[in-house]
RNA sequence: GCCGAAGUGGCGGAACAGGCAGACGCGCGCGACUCAAACUCGCGUUCCCUUGGGAUUGUGGGUUCGACUCCCACCUUCGGCACCA
C-alpha cells in the first residue's frame, strides 16, 4: 500500500486484472435480467478524442451502476471500418487502407482500454472483417429477394479530370471543384442501387414504441417529411401528361403557371426554338450548384421562361410553364402548379417576373385584388373565382382533415382529374458507392439473366487485397483486371460483378446485432443470443446521427422484421445524446485550429479515474461546452482527498450519536440522489454529489467519527458509490486499502434507507410579503397552527409587523411560513 | 426563413413538484505550514451603499401570498434543416 495517490500505479494493473479474470464479460443467462448498454462505435481515425471520451465515460459510469443493481450487463465495443479517410490516406501516403485502418484499430483499443471501461472486448466486431461484411452483403441479398433493393439512374457529384466520383466532403468551394484537382465537378447520371426506405415512411413516424429525446423525434418527423394533399393531372398544350403535388388543391383555380425542376424530362419537348438559349443556359447553371446552394443563394427567385403553355384541367386556363431551381426534382413529381396568390414562393416568383395573381381564397369581410395584393395569403376563408366551389368554407386543417379540400379532393377525383395523395421528403436510400474500402455489393450482372444476387454459399464476396491505386483516382475494383470476372449464378455463362460498394451507414445499421455473437457462422447472429439481448436497452451517441444513422438502423430493423429474420421493429428502446466538447477558445475542435485536447495527456497527467469524473464534472452531459483545462485539478484534489482519507481512516476516536447519525443521513441522501441522477443521465450533479459528501465525510472525521462503530460500514458505501465513476481508485481503496473481497465491481448498489434520510428537525424559513426575513428551527411534524405562532413571533419578522394588519398567513409545511400584510 | 436547445457571480454549473438563488468545483483574496516557493490545510468570495438594508437568474410585461421555474412579447448565442409545392 502506497502512501500517496498516484493514478499511475494503479490504473493499469486494475486493468490488466479484470480483463484477465473476465471481470465485465457478459454471458446469456436467463436466471438474470439483462440490460443491453450500446454507445456509438467509432469510426477508426488514428486517435481516439477528447469526444469518444466525453461519449463513452459517462456511459461506461452508467452501465456500471445498473450492473451494481444487479442487471446482466452487456457493455460492447467496435468500429465503423469501412469509408473515405481510409482511401485518402491510400492516395495521398501510399499506404493499403486496409493497414491503416487495422493500425488505427489496434492504436486505438489500446487507448479506449486505458479509460477503464467495462467493454466485453470478446464481443468486439468491427465493420471490415470478411467475417461481418460477410453478413452486411448477405443482408442486402436479403432486401433484394424481398423487394426492398432496386436499381436506378441517380445523379453523382463527378470529377471529369480524375474520373470518379466525389463525395460531397471532395467537393470544395463555392464554385464547387474536387480537392484533389481543382477541376470543375459537374453531375453525372449512374445506375445505382436504393434501398426502399419511404415503404416505411409512416411506420418511421411512429414513435410510440421508444423514449427517445424529442428533438430528435422532431428532427426524424421532418425528415420524413409527410405531407398530405393531392395529386393533379395538367397537361401540356400538346396533351403532354403533366402531373403535379400540392397540398393546397382548393386553390387550383388560382393557379397562374407552372414551374419545372430545371431537370425535369419533360422540359426539352415543351421549349420553344426562342426561348431554347435561355433554358438551357439556365438548366447549366443549376446543375452546378448542390441542393443546398440552390436553396440557400439569396432570397431572390430566379427561372426562365420555356415558352410551353400547360392547360389547367379544372377551369381549361393556358398558364404559361416555367422552370427555376427552387423547384427540386428530388421531392413530388419535380413540378408545381403555381398559385401566387396563395403561396410565398410563388408571390415572390410572380411579382419578379410579372405574371399573374388570382386570390381564389379570401376571409369573410376582405377583398383581395390580385394585382396590388402586399404578400400571399396562406389563412383560413371562402374559396372565390373558383367556380361551382365558390363560397366553400376552407379552414386551417391539412388534407381531407379540412373539409373544404376534401371537397374539392372529392370532385377531382369524381372528374378523374385527380386523387388524393400523400408526399414525403423522405427519399430512397441510396447505397452505392463508386468506391474501393466498403463492402462489395454482392450483385452479378449476366447478359442474358439480368442481376441476379451472389448465392448465400459464395458469400462473402471478398474485396480484393491486392489493388492498384491508379492516379486516375478511379475506384480499384473497377480496374483490376480478374475481380469483376464471375459466373452467373443462373445460367452459368460467364457475367460481371458489381464494382460498387455500399454506404458504410448500411454497416452500422445492424453492427448491435453482430455485437451479440460477433464469431457466429450460421448467419449474421445467434438466434439464443438474439433471444436473450435484444432490444437495446440504452444508446448513447452523438445528436449529429439523429437523421440519417437513427433513420436507417430503424429502417433496417424493419425490413428485417418484414423479412422474418427478427422480431422487433425497433432496436433501441432508449436514446439519449451527448453535447458535444468544443476546444477551450469555444470553436470545435480540429487540427487545423490546433484547439485539440488529448485524453492521453491528460490520462499521463491525472490519471483516468480524475479524467472519467471531470468529464462528468464539467458540463451538463446533453449539452457539452468548452473544454477548461484548468478546472480538471477539482476532480484530481476530490480524489486526492478521497485517498487521504481512506489512508487515515482507521483510528481511535469518539463522536456524538448525533454526529454519527447526521452522517447517516447524508450517506443515505446521497445514495438516493445519485441513483436517480443515474437514471436520469445527470453526471455532473452525481460527482458534486460525492464531492459534497466527501467534504462531510472529512468534516466528521476530524470530529472524532472514525471511531465509531458504523465508520467502516459508512467507508465501504462510500466507495460503492464511487465505483462506477472511478473505477480504479474505488477497486484499489476497497480490495488493498480495507481488505474486503475483490471486487467491488461484483458488488450491490447499496440501497437508500428512507428511515436514515428522515430529519427530527427541519429549518422553517419566515418571510414577510414573500422576503425572507427569518429562519426557525421547529420539529419536523410540526402543525401548521404552531409553526404560524412561532413564525409571527420570531425576532426577524417582528420589526415588520408591528402597526401593520396580518391580512393573510400561508404555510407550506416542511417548507415555509409567509406572512402578508 | 423554419425547427430545436440555451441565456443564472470573474468562469463551468446547482436549485428534481412554484417555496432560503448561487450547492459543488475552478479562479481569486487573506491566513497557517515553509528560509522561500509549490503542495496541503483553514477562512472569505453575486453586486451596491455600510449599525442595517437594497438590488439581482438576457429584456419588458403578466399570473401568484410567493417566479430561475408558469404565460405573453422581444433580444442574444449555439445547433440542425434548408425555397418541400
Amino acid at each position: 500500500m502506497v502512501k500517496e495517490y498516484n493514478p499511475g500505479d494503479i490504473e493499469s494493473s486494475w486493468q490488466n486484472k479484470w480483463d484477465a479474470d473476465g471481470l465485465y464479460q457478459a454471458d446469456a443467462d436467463d436466471g438474470k435480467k439483462k440490460f443491453y448498454a450500446l454507445t456509438m462505435l467509432p469510426y477508426p481515425s488514428g486517435d481516439l478524442h477528447i469526444g469518444h471520451w466525453y461519449a463513452m465515460a459517462p456511459s461506461d459510469a452508467r452501465a456500471r451502476f445498473k450492473r451494481m443493481q444487479g442487471y446482466n450487463v452487456m457493455f460492447p465495443m467496435g468500429f465503423d471500418a469501412f469509408g473515405l479517410p481510409a482511401e485518402n490516406a491510400a492516395i495521398q501516403r501510399g499506404v493499403h487502407p486496409m493497414k491503416w485502418t487495422y493500425h488505427n484499430i489496434d492504436r486505438m483499443r489500446t487507448q479506449l482500454r486505458s479509460m477503464g471501461t467495462m467493454i466485453d472486448w470478446r464481443r468486439e466486431a468491427v465493420s471490415a472483417d470478411p467475417e461481418y461484411y460477410h453478413w452486411t452483403q448477405w443482408f442486402f441479398t436479403q432486401l433484394y429477394k424481398n423487394d426492398l433493393a432496386y436499381r436506378k439512374q441517380s445523379p453523382v457529384d463527378w470529377c471529369p479530370q480524375c474520373n470518379t466520383t466525389l463525395a460531397r466532403e471532395q467537393v470544395h468551394g463555392d464554385d464547387r471543384h474536387c480537392e484533389r484537382c481543382g477541376t470543375q465537378v459537374i453531375k453525372k447520371d449512374l445506375e445505382q442501387w436504393f434501398f426502399k426506405t419511404t415503404n416505411y415512411a409512416d411506420e418511421l413516424l411512429d414513435f410510440s414504441q421508444i423514449d427517445w429525446p424529442d428533438r430528435v423525434k422532431t428532427l426524424q418527423t421532418n425528415w420524413v417529411g409527410r405531407s398530405e394533399g393531392a395529386d393533379v393531372n395538367f397537361s401540356t398544350e400538346d396533351g403532354e401528361k403533366l402531373t403535379v403535388f400540392t397540398t393546397r388543391p382548393d386553390t387550383l383555380w388560382g393557379a397562374t403557371f407552372m414551374v419545372l425542376a430545371p431537370e425535369h424530362p419533360l422540359v426539352e419537348k415543351i421549349t420553344n426554338q426562342e426561348q431554347k438559349k435561355a433554358v438551357v443556359a439556365y438548366q447549366k447553371k443549376a446543375e452546378q450548384k448542390t441542393e443546398i446552394q440552390r436553396a440557400t443563394v439569396e432570397k431572390e427567385k430566379s427561372g426562365v421562361f420555356t415558352g410551353g403553355y400547360a392547360i389547367n384541367p379544372v377551369n381549361k386556363n393556358r398558364i404559361p410553364i416555367w422552370i427555376a431551381d427552387y423547384v427540386m426534382m428530388g421531392y413530388g413529381y419535380g413540378a408545381i402548379m403555381a398559385v401566387p396568390a396563395h403561396d410565398e414562393r410563388d408571390f415572390e416568383f410572380a411579382r419578379q417576373y410579372g405574371l399573374e395573381i388570382i386570390p381564389v381564397i379570401q376571409p369573410e369581410g376582405q377583398k383581395f385584388d390580385g394585382g396590388t395584393m402586399p404578400e400571399s395569403y396562406l389563412g383560413p376563408g371562402l374559396m372565390i373565382n373558383s367556380a361551382q366551389f365558390d363560397g366553400t368554407e376552407v379552414s386551417e386543417g391539412k388534407g381531407r382533415k379540412n373539409p373544404g379540400i376534401g371537397k374539392v379532393i372529392d370532385w377531382l377525383e369524381k372528374e378523374k382529374i385527380g386523387q388524393e395523395a400523400i408526399s414525403y421528403k423522405l427519399r430512397d436510400w441510396l447505397i452505392s458507392r463508386q468506391r474501393y474500402w466498403g463492402t462489395p455489393i454482392p450483385m452479378i450482372f449476366c447478359e442474358g439473366c439480368g442481376w441476379n444476387p451472389v448465392p448465400d454459399q459464395d458469400l462473402p464476396v471478398l474485396l480484393p487485397e491486392e489493388v492498384e491505386w491508379l492516379p486516375t483516382g478511379e475506384s480499384p475494383l473497377k480496374l483490376h483486371p480478374t475481380w469483376k470476372d464471375a459466373i452467373c449464378p443462373n445460367c452459368g455463362e460467364k457475367a460481371t460483378r458489381e464494382t460498387d460498394t455500399m454506404d458504410t451507414f448500411m454497416c452500422s445499421s445492424w453492427y448491435h446485432l453482430r455485437y451479440l455473437s460477433p464469431k457466429y457462422k450460421e448467419g449474421p447472429f445467434d438466434q439464443n443470443e438474439y433471444n436473450y439481448w435484444m432490444p437495446v436497452d440504452i444508446y448513447t451517441g452523438g445528436i449529429e446521427h439523429a437523421t440519417m444513422h437513427l433513420v436507417y438502423t430503424r429502417f433496417f430493423h424493419k425490413a428485417l422484421r418484414d423479412i422474418g429474420i427478427t422480431e422487433a421493429g425497433e432496436p433501441m428502446l432508449q436514446l439519449r445524446n451527448q453535447g458535444m466538447v468544443l476546444g477551450e477558445d469555444g470553436e470545435k475542435m480540429s487540427k487545423s485550429r490546433g484547439n485539440v485536447v488529448s485524453p492521453d495527456d491528460l490520462v499521463a497527467a491525472y490519471g483516468a479515474d480524475t479524467v472519467r469524473a471531470y468529464l462528468m464534472f464539467f458540463a451538463r452531459w446533453d449539452l457539452g461546452g468548452p473544454w477548461n483545462s484548468q478546472g480538471i485539478t477539482g476532480t484530481e484534489r476530490w480524489l486526492k482527498r478521497t485517498w487521504a482519507m481512506y489512508a487515515q481512516s482507521s483510528g481511535p476516536g469518539s463522536a456524538s450519536d448525533e454526529l454519527i447519525r447526521d452522517v447517516q443521513r447524508e450517506v443515505h441522501t446521497a445514495l438516493d440522489r445519485i441513483g436517480s441522477d443515474y437514471e436520469r443521465f445527470e453526471f455532473n450533479t452525481i460527482i458534486s454529489t460525492l464531492m459534497e459528501l466527501l467534504n462531510v465525510l472529512i468534516d466528521a472525521q476530524g470530529r472524532g467519527a472514525s471511531g465509531s462503530k458504523v465508520w467502516p460500514e459508512i467507508m465501504e458505501t462510500y466507495l460503492l458509490m464511487m465505483a462506477p465513476a472511478v473505477p480504479h481508485i474505488a477497486e484499489e481503496l476497497w480490495t488493498n486499502l480495507l481488505g474486503k473481497p475483490y471486487s467491488i465491481h461484483n458488488q450491490s448498489w447499496p440501497k437508500a434507507d428512507p428511515d436514515m434520510m428522515k430529519k427530527d428537525q427541519i429549518t422553517l424559513i419566515v418571510q414577510v410579503n414573500g422576503k425572507l426575513r427569518d429562519r426557525i428551527v421547529v420539529p419536523v411534524d410540526i402543525n401548521k397552527k404552531d409553526a404560524e405562532k412561532i413564525a409571527l413571533a420570531s425576532e426577524g419578522a417582528k420589526p415588520y409587523l408591528e402597526g401593520k394588519k396580518v391580512r393573510k398567513v400561508i404555510v407550506v409545511p416542511g417548507r415555509l411560513v409567509n406572512i402578508v400584510i
